[in-house]
DNA sequence: TAAGTGACCTATA
DNA sequence: CTATAGGCCACTT
C-alpha cells in the first residue's frame, strides 16, 4: 500500500495533472507490485488497475515510469516495447528471465496469469 | 473540429 | 513469420 511519498517534483508542477491522479497512483502501485522473476503485459495491468484501455499504461510509464519496475512491463505477445528492448531484456535476463530472442515466454513467466 | 500519434490489443489472412 | 484492419484513449497539432 503505497501513499504518496516523496514523489517529486510536486503534483502540481508535472505536465500532466489532474482528474486521474487516482487512476494513475492506481497503475503506478499494480506495476510496482509485480515481482522480480515475473513478468506482465500492458493489458494485465491495464485490466487489474482498471484502467480504459492498455495504451493508458505505456503513457503513464513514458511519463512517470523511472521509478517502477518498468522492464517487466511487456507487449501481449512477450515482446518488449521496439525502442527500449535492448534494455529492458538485458534487466530481465539479471533476474533470471530469459528470452527466445527477443520474445518472452509468457506461460512461464507472467505474473498471475 | 479534425487528423495525427503513441512503451497497446485482438482477429484474420 | 508478416501484414492489415479496427478498436482503444489521452494528448497534440
Amino acid at each position: 500500500m503505497r501513499v504518496r511519498q516523496n514523489r517529486d517534483p510536486p503534483r502540481t508542477e508535472r505536465k500532466f495533472v489532474h482528474v486521474d491522479e487516482q487512476l494513475h497512483e492506481r497503475v503506478r502501485e499494480v506495476i510496482a507490485s509485480v515481482p522480480a522473476g515475473k513478468v506482465a503485459t500492458y493489458g494485465d495491468i491495464a485490466t487489474v488497475a482498471g484502467a480504459p484501455s492498455p495504451r493508458m499504461i505505456g503513457r503513464i510509464l513514458a511519463e512517470d515510469g523511472h521509478d517502477l519496475p518498468w522492464h517487466r512491463i511487456l507487449r501481449a505477445n512477450g515482446t518488449p516495447a521496439p525502442h527500449l528492448a535492448h534494455r529492458q531484456l538485458e534487466l530481465l535476463r539479471a533476474e533470471g528471465v530469459l528470452a527466445d530472442g527477443q520474445k518472452i515466454n509468457l506461460r512461464r513467466y507472467r505474473w498471475q496469469q
